[in-house]
This record gives C-alpha cells, sequence and structure tokens, in this order.
DNA sequence: GGCAAAATCGACACGGTGTCGATACGCTGC
DNA sequence: GCAGCGTATCGACACCGTGTCGATTTTGCC
C-alpha cells in the first residue's frame, strides 16, 4: 500500500467514523488503526485529525459547487426553479455526506481554517442569491431589507435547517418536507405572494 | 468568602474568560485561579469546565423566556406585533450574554445535556410560533406547508442568523438591521403581502 | 544488489483532566 | 475558650491524548 492509497484510506477511514461518533471523541489512534498503521505514522500524512476533517470538507464543498452549477445549467432562467435546484443540489451533497457535513459545522467555531473554508462557501452562495434577488422586483421581505442581508439570512436559515433535519435535532424537520419548506419561505421572501396559480413554469 | 460567592465567582470568571476564548481554550485551571481558588477546589463546585457553561446557559434561557413573557404581555394580540417583540426579546438577551450564547451553540454538539437544554428552549419556541401560524389565514409560505415546519425553519434562521451576527462571521448581517431582517422574512412567511399601508393594526 | 527516499514505529515529554486523602477554616453548642 | 463537625482548600497522583524525534524497515529505481 503506497503513500496516497493509505492518505485515502485515512480519509475513508475518518469519514466511517464520522458517522458514529463526533470528532472529539475520535483519537488519532483509533483513525490511524483503522487505516492501518500507528498512530505515529499518521502524522506522516496528516499534522492532525483536524486536517484530515479540512480534506474531507474540501472534497464535498467541490462537490456541492459542481452539483449547483451543473443543475443551473440544466434549467431554464426561471428564479424560482433556480431556488429549487440551488437548494435542492445543497441538500442532496451535504445528505449524501451528512457525517463529514455535521463534524464540519461542529468544529467550525474552533477551527479558523474550517471557519474560514466554510466563509468562503457561504459567501459564493450569499452573493448568487443576492444577484438573483436584486433582478426581482421589491416584493415580498426584499421591499424593506436589503438583496445582501435577505440572501444571508435565507442562506444561513438552509444550513442551520438541514444540520438540523441531518443531525435529527429537536426541533427539526422531516427530510421529506425539508426541502420544500425551505423553497417555501425563499419564494415567500423575494418574490411575495404565490404566483398565480394558472401559470405554473411548465404550462404554455 | 462563603462557598455561594465563590460558585458565583467561577461564574463570573468564566463568563467574562468566554468573552475572549472559546470554551475549549480555557483549562479548569484558568478559571479556577481567576475565581481565586486552586485548581483541584474548583471540582469542590462543579464536576467540570462543561457544567458552568450549563449553568450560565440557565441563567440566560430563563432570562430569554421572562424577557419574551414580558414583551408578549406588553403589546396587543396583532400577531405581527408579536413576532417583532419576540424576535426582539430573543435578540436582546442573547446580545446581552453573546459569550455565553456563542459557547453554547458551540459545545451543544458534544455536549448532550446543552443539546438536550437548547432543544427544550426551541421547542417551545417553535410550539408558540406554530400556534401563531395555525390562526393565520394559509397565505404566504404558510399555503404549501405545514405550522409546525415553518415555525422550525424559522426559529432556526433566527438562531443562525443571530449567532453569525453576534460571531461576526462571514457572511453575516449588521447588528443594526439583523432584527428588521428577520421580522421580513417571517412576515413575508406567515403572512403574505405585505399589509396594506393605509391598515396599520391600531385602525378598527 | 545497493542506495536514497518513503514510510513506519516506539519512546518520550508535555499539558490537561479528575480523584483522593490530608489539612485548614469557621461555626455552633457547651 | 474549646471541642467537634461540616465546609472548604490544596498538593500529589494516575490517566489519557497529543505531537515530536530519532531509529529502523520497506520500497522503488538504477
Amino acid at each position: 500500500m503506497n503513500g496516497d492509497d493509505r492518505e485515502a484510506a485515512i480519509l475513508e477511514t475518518c469519514e466511517v467514523l464520522l458517522e458514529t461518533h463526533s470528532l472529539h471523541e475520535l483519537s488519532v489512534d483509533v483513525i490511524a488503526r483503522g487505516a492501518g498503521i500507528s498512530r505515529s505514522s499518521f502524522y506522516f500524512y496528516f499534522p492532525s485529525k483536524e486536517a484530515v476533517l479540512l480534506s474531507l470538507m474540501d472534497r464535498v464543498i467541490g462537490e456541492a459547487n459542481a452539483r449547483r452549477d451543473a443543475a443551473f445549467a440544466a434549467v431554464g432562467p426561471d428564479p424560482r426553479e433556480l431556488c429549487r435546484v440551488g437548494i435542492t443540489a445543497f441538500y442532496d451533497t451535504f445528505r449524501e455526506h451528512r457525517a463529514v457535513s455535521l463534524a464540519a459545522a461542529d468544529s467550525r467555531d474552533r477551527l479558523p481554517e474550517a471557519r474560514e473554508l466554510w466563509s468562503r462557501v457561504m459567501d459564493g452562495w450569499v452573493e448568487l442569491t443576492a444577484g438573483l434577488i436584486a433582478l426581482q422586483p421589491r416584493t415580498g421581505a426584499a421591499a424593506a431589507v436589503s438583496p445582501r442581508d435577505l440572501a444571508t439570512a435565507l442562506n444561513l436559515m438552509n444550513e442551520r435547517v438541514l444540520h438540523a433535519t441531518f443531525a435529527q435535532d429537536t426541533p427539526s424537520i422531516d427530510e421529506a418536507s425539508v426541502v420544500d419548506t425551505l423553497v417555501a419561505i425563499w419564494t415567500a421572501a423575494i418574490f411575495g405572494p404565490a404566483p398565480d396559480p394558472g401559470t405554473t413554469p411548465e404550462r404554455t
């Protein structure tokens, strides 16, 4: 087993262990043993277990962005559709990597690098959302607040709500209805009154 | 200095230290020294530094609830006003105890007792909000999703947005506009279109 | 086969935690 | 005043996880 394989094994082991334990419950020893090496060998590959999480975060974030871009490319310019597919892309990715997402959020407060990484990601989403909001007529909540503030609040809501759903917190929203709930709030806040029921996007 | 004073000193010291350091950056030693006792004496009062945080959380939560109830009692039954004063009560309390609020959120993921305590608090707010939503005509986002899901999402949004504001995260909303932003989204989601500007609640 | 680089490991020192037993303090009743 | 008891304090200890270092083995290449 060469170095790259070993590094992949550490990442894989860590992601699996995070399904059942928080990062701070894991010791470097168990991660290393899980990947088939001794604790001190672990430090040949990563400077700390936190660095492993950072690496996992990177992968998940890359996937989320790719999925979002693909989804945007696949739908028309209808802004309601853009909201829905964007939120869905976010949801799908972080759901697939539930453990990493939850661990990342958990350690964000005490890991400056994780915080910064996540900041950049969220800022990208906010930027995108604010741009979309600015193009809409100022109805709904958008009438009273700046597009950027509105975009920030909505994106932070998504983050927290999905975290609660994946962690099965109390209170939280079922997986089955969480995306619909978020989309409904985004729609009400950005576009105001529900669209004329006679003109759904699909109809001509 | 008797036992009660000493316990109070520990709580006070810890809250002050949390203004500048996260809980995991604090050792029992520095908290104890700050309160004028040795590390081992600390354990006479609290089983761990986490228990100190729990105690601090209890006080803040009690204050938030009291403030909310007082605010509700002080305004009429207009649901828009109820939303605004409820959110403001939440904001004011957690702003005054910024350090404790942030530390609490930070340690929620790895402290089961903190999680449970916070769960109960959030559930109380959600219950209240869902009741209020159920009384409204089903417009806005409320048309499509259950009152409880909507209430959950809105309250989680408040939690996360205020956390970001107090932590001065990127992205986050300025203190000056954060309450307005939240109220605007709540209003759009629960009540739908903005109220007819000519019919403020006070009119008959 | 030999050699350098890659990879592995055991041993160490450090820092924080929580416990224990010994001791000092302070009040109450005599 | 002091005996006695519960309250409060402390130092010493054992434990656990971390990260480093130097020595050793393994790998891949000429």
